[in-house]
DNA sequence: ACCCTCACCTGCACGC
DNA sequence: TGCGTGCAGGTGAGGG
C-alpha cells in the first residue's frame, strides 16, 4: 500500500540485501502478475542475472540487471517482497519467486493481485509505458516551484486529483494528498488554477515536507527479511498522521471534526474550517 | 483534456 | 456465529 516514500524504503532495503546477488532461476506463479509475457519467458529473461543494484522512479522498483535488462516491479496496493531461505514455505498469494545464489529466494506477494512486474532494456528503460510519462521526481530540482505553480496555474481540475495524478506530481498518494493539503491549508476540492500563490508554494513545500517525514523514519529501518521495508507502513506510521484515516476526531488547530469526503471514489480528509 | 464509474482481488472491521 | 456492507496507502480502461 505504499507511496513513494514507503517505496523508497523498501528500494534501500532490497539494495542492501541482494545488490551482487545472481537470480539463478525465475518463477512466475501467476499469469497476469506480468502480462506481456508467459511464464517460460519470464524465466528465460531473468535466468542467470546478477542484481547490479535497485533504484526506483516513482512508485516503480527497479532491478538494474547485468544482462542489460531491468525488471520492474509495482506493488500496487499489497504487493511485499521477502526473502526466504529454503526451510520457509511460501506464503499465501506468491506470485512470483526469484531463487537467489545460496539457499535464499525473493518472494514477491501480493493479496490483492494489483501489482505487476515487467522486463526490460534497460537502455530503454526511461521510454517504457511505465515510466514515460512519469512527472520528475518530488525531490529533484526538477519539480521547482515554478514548475509546481505553472503546473496548479494551467489545471481546471480540483487539486486534489491533480496530486494523485502521476503524469503531474510523481509520488504522491492518497495519504500525503490529505496530509499535505492539510498542511498548506488547501480545500481538497479547489479548482487547482485558483488556488492563490502563496498558497501553492506552501502547498509544494508541504508535499516534500510530508514525504520527508516518513523517510526520515526509514534511516532507521531494522531490515526484516519476511517483509522488506514494510516495518515502516502499518503500525507505527499510522498514528503520525494529521488528518488521514481521523474522520470526527478534532481538528488539531481549530477543533471542529474533521470530515471525509469522496473525490472520484476515494477518501479525502480536510478540515473544512482550516482549508478553505 | 477532463470527470466519473467500474474494474482488478482479498481481508478486515463493523453493525445487525 | 454468520452475513451483509463498506473500507483499504494504486492505477488503467471506457464512456460521457
Amino acid at each position: 500500500m505504499p507511496e513513494l516514500p514507503e517505496v523508497e524504503i523498501v528500494v534501500r532495503c532490497l539494495d542492501r540485501l541482494i545488490k551482487g546477488r545472481t537470480v539463478q532461476t525465475a518463477e512466475l506463479r501467476r499469469k497476469l502478475l506480468a502480462p506481456n509475457f508467459s511464464k517460460r519467458s519470464f524465466a528465460a529473461k531473468l535466468k542467470s542475472s546478477l542484481v547490479n543494484f535497485v533504484h526506483r522512479r516513482g512508485k516503480h522498483i527497479l532491478f538494474d540487471l547485468d544482462t542489460g535488462r531491468t525488471l520492474i516491479a509495482h506493488l500496487r496496493m499489497s504487493g511485499r517482497f521477502m526473502i526466504l531461505s529454503a526451510d520457509e514455505a511460501d506464503p499465501k498469494f506468491t506470485h512470483a519467486v526469484f531463487y537467489l545464489d545460496g539457499d535464499e529466494r525473493l518472494v514477491f506477494q501480493d493479496q490483492r493481485h494489483f501489482g505487476f512486474m515487467n522486463i526490460v532494456d534497460t537502455g530503454k528503460l526511461f521510454e517504457t509505458k511505465e515510466l514515460a510519462c512519469l512527472a520528475p521526481e518530488p525531490f529533484s530540482d526538477e519539480f521547482s516551484v515554478d514548475y509546481f505553480r505553472d503546473l496548479l496555474r494551467a489545471s481546471k481540475r480540483n487539486i486534489k486529483q491533480l496530486l494523485l495524478d502521476q503524469t503531474k506530481v510523481c509520488g504522491v498518494g492518497n495519504i500525503y494528498a490529505s496530509e499535505a493539503m492539510f498542511i498548506a491549508r488547501v480545500n481538497p476540492l479547489r479548482i487547482a488554477g485558483d488556488i492563490s500563490g502563496k498558497k501553492k508554494i506552501a502547498l509544494h513545500s508541504a508535499i516534500r515536507e510530508v514525504m520527508n517525514e516518513t523517510l526520515l523514519l526509514g534511516k532507521n529501518i531494522r531490515l526484516d527479511r519476511q517483509n522488506i521495508g514494510g516495518g515502516i507502513y502499518g503500525s507505527n506510521v499510522e498514528s503520525e498522521w494529521r488528518i488521514y484515516g481521523r474522520e470526527g476526531e478534532p481538528c488539531p488547530f481549530c477543533s471542529k471534526p474533521i470530515a471525509r469526503i469522496v473525490q472520484g471514489t476515494r477518501s479525502t480528509f480536510l478540515c473544512s474550517k482550516c482549508q478553505r
